[in-house]
DNA sequence: ATTGGCACTCGGAACTAGTGAGTGCCAATC
DNA sequence: GATTGGCACTCACTAGTTCCGAGTGCCAAT
């Protein structure tokens, strides 16, 4: 038994099953694909790939259908890139470049990798705790409060309104500002937290109360990783495509997209964008979705893995295509975000 | 033939299917129900009511099943308020109490809804054109790039970075601040639009273009309506409820929460939040959802409805319940706008 | 190592009762 | 005239049965 052809009779069956999505017979292969072999050889084959794990039958005397095992090594070892057409470049180029903020950005990523892939499409917003600080502004509301804005590098703007304790005059204020400014810009927001510690020393006593109460609320802001959690879903309705079994993996699939914790899980720990983390059926963290893949990869400006995107879709999936698209989308958001 | 007794076997029987799902006959009506009168009594009622279109039969030997003019009638005439209980009533309290800031409370208005209805919840973000300036501030970025904040009534913030044509002074920049804002602030943004036109004129000739083009930005940033069009969708999770006819009911649901063009017709115009919209079945303006239902109202502080929420449901559903549950929302949204 | 032949398996389609909830109608009763 | 019990009838649904064929594993021949 030659081994290279084992491996050929492999990618043949998971081709012909993620485009077919029927258990895949020996008669049928042959016929498909020119192997150059008879039926009955690729049945020795498939026992073999059987044996080995990375196929299954459904049932007796039915065809073949890919293990995770069998996708695995398929993912890892079988399968090129499939270069994306000119018309899919064009797409995503034009569709990115007519965002105006990064919300926006946002928004025609999902929506592009949901159109592209027909799957699930899943973008985490650029994680806060790795952006620098861009600019602090105060915005007196009444005598006794503020409005404070932060904005980030990543075009991120958080607000809070702060309430204090007593009032300030304007040119207190206008140093505040200019105090804040001086110790959190272009910090990342680590240290900026750090060296805010500082300010309040500056003033005079009488308005060390106040600022204080403004430091607080701004650190407060930079280390609420709520917004961290922040994940956009698009594509949903691809879910319908999944067709069979429904309760099986349509439910627990809706479920998830409504946690959005469990879709950070999901889409895992961001990585630079090229690389590429696949996880198929089981290897995805939740029990629920083990007929379930996930690709996924990290974007950010220059290279900077700032969040992550990717795709939730069947264990049959179309991985070279799909990989290649996640990985195309990815660059091109992170080439908005370094021009941006 | 008593009138009143039929529309209470209409009653019932839409009770009955909304709770069972399944066609419910004369004989189980008289038991689950004291109507006082046997089932053949009960059949009389209703062949009449089939013959006033009310209820139908799904095939010839089976129960009856309301027709949309059936959910009509009872949601008109015959269903009377649910009142919510305590520990529905404190869930919407204690929940929307601890929401920090305007997405905050779009975010849990949804989760709410979706939560108490076991529906899929839609909240439209309260709408840019109706509300207030608050502030507006500007940000040096560099000799020749302004960040434009825009802060308005509803807690909304918009931000545009703006290009001049060249180089400002800090002076300068100081006083467009004082100027847009003495133009803008408190007034309606269709309002502040036509006041900022006069702005230029203020400045000095050389300084008259590069104030033009920071204008025009909040001109734009203003009449921008994009984010009218925002909504936020939950629970769609419920989706997996509908159970039957997925392909009949929950895809096109799926595409439609993808569309938010749809959602938003779907709410409708927004009402004020002492008035419910239903509309049942057919009534909803698009035809692939006409098993579908939706229960709506506006929202907004001081009963001025600024933007709507709602829920999407089969024409199946508890509208007493449903619709008492919208309305609390909607309120106890409005009063939080209203404080905040 | 490959191949043709062959007996075997078994899920799914197609068909066939059998069952019972539910109906409509009618004559009798209140 | 409204109500009711009786009764024949309908028909979706279930369970049981048969049948078919794609697909398999094994073996002897090449």
């Amino acid at each position: 038994m030659v081994e290279a052809r084992k491996l050929a009779v492999l990618r043949a069956i998971v081709e012909d099953y993620v485009s077919t999505q029927e258990p895949v017979g020996s008669k049928a292969l042959v016929e498909r694909h020119r192997l150059g072999v008879s039926p009955a050889t690729v049945r020795n084959d498939m026992a073999a790939l059987e044996d080995e794990g990375f196929i299954t039958q459904p049932h007796t005397s039915a065809g073949r259908v890919p293990t995770d095992k069998g996708y695995r090594l398929f993912v890892d070892r079988l399968s090129q890139v499939k270069p994306l057409s000119a018309a899919e470049k064009r797409a995503i180029a034009t569709l990115l470049e007519g965002a105006v903020d990064l919300d926006d950005v946002v928004q025609r990523s999902v929506r592009l990798l949901a159109q592209l892939t027909r799957q699930v499409a899943i973008v985490q917003y650029p994680t806060l705790s790795r952006s620098t600080v861009r600019h602090v502004e105060l915005v007196t509301l009444g005598s006794t409060r503020l409005l404070l804005v932060l904005i980030l590098s990543t075009g991120r703007v958080e607000q809070r309104v702060v309430e204090l304790p007593e009032a300030l005059d304007d040119e207190t204020v206008q140093g505040m500002r200019a105090a804040l400014n001086l110790a959190t810009s272009g910090q990342k927001l680590s240290d900026a937290a750090e060296r805010l510690a500082e300010v309040p020393e500056q003033f005079d006593e009488v308005d060390r109360r106040p600022v204080s109460v403004v430091v607080a609320a701004l650190v407060e802001a930079m280390s609420d990783h709520r917004s961290d959690e922040r994940v956009v879903v698009g594509g949903t309705a691809n879910l319908a495509r999944f067709g069979d079994g429904f309760d099986a993996s349509v439910k627990p699939m809706l479920e998830a997209l409504e946690e959005h914790v469990v879709l950070l899980k999901l889409l895992g720990e961001a990585t630079s964008p090229s690389t590429l983390t696949v996880r198929i059926g089981h290897e995805v963290p939740y029990q629920e979705l083990s007929t379930t893949s996930v690709v996924a990869t990290g974007y950010g400006p220059g290279d900077e893995a700032l969040a992550t995107l990717g795709i939730v879709g069947p264990t049959r999936m179309d991985y070279p295509g799909t990989m290649a698209t996640v990985r195309a989308v990815a660059r091109y958001v992170s080439k908005i975000l370094d021009e941006g």
